[in-house]
DNA sequence: GGATGTGAAGTCGTTCACAGCT
DNA sequence: AGCTGTGAACGACTTCACATCC
């Protein structure tokens, strides 16, 4: 273990890995190689040991990786041992899809608090769809409703041009971790986690791609 | 203009460079300077001009770019001078949260057909919140409808477990582009354009830098 | 003078190749 | 023998620094 700089795109790596070995541990696989896990997750077998020698030694020369084993602690790394409560600013087409996402319950996220300056907007059918509805508040509250909630995390799904001031209130509360779903750059103090994730950016990518590499 | 190979970070950073490019626009401005697109795209200047050089000389020296030229090129080079045609395929709440994503219209997307295998689920109250409905086909159908309505991208919003069953499909069609939204790593001929983008990865990485970097 | 365009230098990430365990 | 773990080689991307041009 060096833990000196691990690169983003390890992390990201690691988390397809998990995703990987839950589906072999489902299939009722025990051990699974480097080449193997690559291989699934279309990457070098080389990327996978280095990957991991940024935290430990978690294999067995000679035999591989115990899948059970290494799922455990590629997520006690990624910090998927503990619960992560989420917040989502904005409740538009696109945050309300958050609220009813599945797959958090699984990934150790849960939504604890959702907030949009209209209330009245989406809310109503936002209800129709789920036993009990969840109550948007107004992002004033923000600052409360954090510390009381426990809030770590605050998923930005407003319009672009209001990201900036929803950062800034968040800013003022005790979340540190800010997922932006808006194609809007923000600015934080130092000491905050910010990572951007616009989809139209990789369809753009995608577009491009078919635009020179091919036809 | 080199046009040799083209970093993807490139490209990415192309998407919002044409974010701001707009933004300026419309606050009627009608030059800029690299250092001020860099620093508003949290990026450093000379990779500004770097990712411009791939495609050409778009500044001029002692001034800088105009802004509403630039953003033209910017456009013209990732395709979004042309109207793509998009289908969406699983229409659970991401993908029907898609088929409402105004911004589309702005970007030069446009969503021409949606696919479920169960025409009956969420399409009931997608019907609801829009004029006139989106109707939901059978994935069956795939094949003729994307020839008919010349679908250039596929976006791929199933459950995990059905993504590569969907990407097989795309394969037999004229499509050549996909955006998969679920964290399966699919399988493509060569000659696709896929790019992957699931989100939780990205949260992961928020929860791994909250989880070592600070605290 | 001032900002672009770009070779060169530097940094970072990936792949190779083999030593070291089991 | 087989597969991991890892220094070293490689390649790719970013940043620097300055020549170039308006």
């Amino acid at each position: 273990m060096k833990f000196s700089k691990v690169p983003e795109a390890t992390i990201r790596r690691l988390s397809a890995y998990v995703h990987h070995l839950e589906l072999l541990e489902e299939k009722g696989e025990v051990v699974v190689s480097s080449a193997s896990l690559a291989e699934a997750c279309g990457v070098n077998a080389a990327q996978v040991r280095k990957d991991l020698a940024y935290f430990g030694e978690f294999g067995i020369r000679g035999v591989g990786y115990y899948i059970k084993d290494l799922a455990d602690n590629i997520k006690a790394i990624l910090g998927l041992n503990r619960q992560w409560r989420l917040a989502i600013i904005g409740i538009g087409n696109l945050g309300a899809s958050l609220l009813f996402y599945k797959d958090f319950f699984k990934k150790n996220y849960k939504i604890v608090a959702a907030f949009d300056v209209d209330p009245t907007g989406v809310v109503g059918r936002v209800s129709e769809r789920i036993g009990k509805p969840v109550e948007i508040l107004h992002p004033d509250q923000l600052k409360e409703v954090a510390k009381d909630r426990r809030i770590d995390i605050a998923i930005i799904a407003t319009p672009a041009s209001e990201a900036q001031k929803v950062a800034d209130l968040i800013a003022q509360t005790t979340i540190k971790g800010i997922l932006n779903f808006t194609p809007a750059q923000i600015q934080m103090p130092k000491g905050f986690a910010v990572k951007n994730y616009f989809f139209t950016a990789v369809l753009d990518n995608v577009a491009y791609l078919l635009r020179w590499k091919m036809r």
